[in-house]
DNA sequence: CGCGAATTTGATCGACATCAAGTACCGTGG
DNA sequence: CCACGGTACTTGATGTCGATCAAATTCGCG
């Protein structure tokens, strides 16, 4: 049972007021005195919460990385999103969750009740607004990965993607993939086969460097955004 | 300057209770006394806001269809969502539209000031509440439809598209559809001809009868459903 | 070092896109 | 009411990007 961190909640809590990053790095969930959080490991593959189920809790990534997703009756899944460090997810405006939540690695999570995360909402309008800036944040990257998903080739495909692990968490132009080809290419609508393509032949361009197939370089960033239309 | 319509803001309005469908059909605006609607026309094809913009309204359509879509610089486009009578629209969490939105047909829109509604938010957290609810229900419709563009095919997606349309704007199990089939190929992440031939090929199979190429009846619901996935 | 899993690479296939006509729809004006 | 014209839609022929099938390699952990 831990509530260190922070005591900022957002920046600038007030209706109107907005991160533009959305879910990522703050740290919502800390700070709020009335709030008791729990942390609970879950291992590589581990289940967190299912699609359908219940919504009981507010997660917060604390080290790790999750996969949300969404499957069709023969198998096919779509990864709605990738929760790494700081990032709060499982936020529900219903009862149950709509998509289910794994461990890509061993994970440590922050988890916050929902029902008293809402009962502070009720007595605290910053606590509601941030709530809805959340729940923003997430709709603005399912926006944009619609045009993604609905639009894009596979090589902008791949080049936003890694432009967004660059901006999410590269430290010195470089980072360490938590998932492998098979989440990354359910993420962006395409085959594992064609994401490896993909990064190869960038890496034969000169664009990336690896140090194992995780490791990622970016060595010509403006090339990417520009590929990405 | 009006008004009028229903008092009762949202089924429960309260934190942890939200409408199935989402943005869909509630009378969220009416209903506020401090509230100030007016009304406003436009034009087949009119835009109403552009991408980037600043989001100084909130919208709900009266009569008539609208659609929310981003663009590719080269001019590919994926629409979002299609916002029909009794649909808002419009609201952000941040300062500006992530979306352009366009008269499909002539329509007429009731719009209410932003800063009136997160004045009130500010105030009441019933209406806190509501705003909240309003952009789950667009991030659920998202989270849907980034498996249909990601993962579904052609197929998979028209009767998805068919469905949704049933449900949202038939009577008797017979629409008109306000939108053309490039519009709906824009949605579906297809192209027109794509969705002409497998309009055609479930007209062929009886599930559905034309009255001209916009007014559908359909024929055999449970097909489509199981079609679906 | 060795083993199973992950990734890469190659060959081929197929669903949907693209290119290209035809045809139907529908609002307008005679 | 019907002829007209433009747009929307359908249908056909062909092309292509990414999927699928099938082995190698490589990775990384014990």
């Amino acid at each position: 049972m831990l509530n260190h961190s922070l005591a900022n909640p957002v920046a600038r809590p007030h209706w109107g007021q907005m991160l533009p990053g959305g879910v990522e790095s703050p740290e919502f969930l800390a700070g709020q005195p009335a709030l008791v959080a729990t942390e609970f490991s879950y291992g590589r593959n581990e289940s967190i919460y299912g699609e359908g189920e219940p919504a009981e809790y507010v997660y917060q990534v604390i080290r790790g990385a999750v996969r949300s997703y969404k499957l069709l009756n023969d198998g096919r899944r779509q990864i709605g999103a990738f929760h790494l460090p700081g990032d709060l997810f499982g936020l529900e405006s219903g009862s149950t969750h709509r998509l289910t939540a794994e461990a890509i690695v061993d994970t440590s999570l922050r988890m916050v009740k929902r029902r008293a995360l809402e009962a502070a909402a009720n007595s605290d309008v910053r606590i509601a607004c941030t709530l809805w800036t959340m729940t923003a944040g997430e709709l603005r990257h399912a926006e944009d990965h619609m045009l993604l998903l609905g639009r894009k080739t596979a090589a902008q495909r791949v080049a936003t993607f890694l432009l967004e692990m660059d901006r999410r968490i590269s430290t010195a132009g470089m980072f360490a993939l938590p998932m492998g080809r098979g989440d990354i290419a359910d993420y962006l609508g395409l085959t594992l086969e064609t994401v490896s393509r993909t990064l190869s032949q960038l890496h034969g361009e000169g664009v990336l460097g690896f140090s194992g197939a995780r490791q990622i370089t970016l060595r010509n960033r403006p090339r990417l955004a520009a590929m990405d239309a």
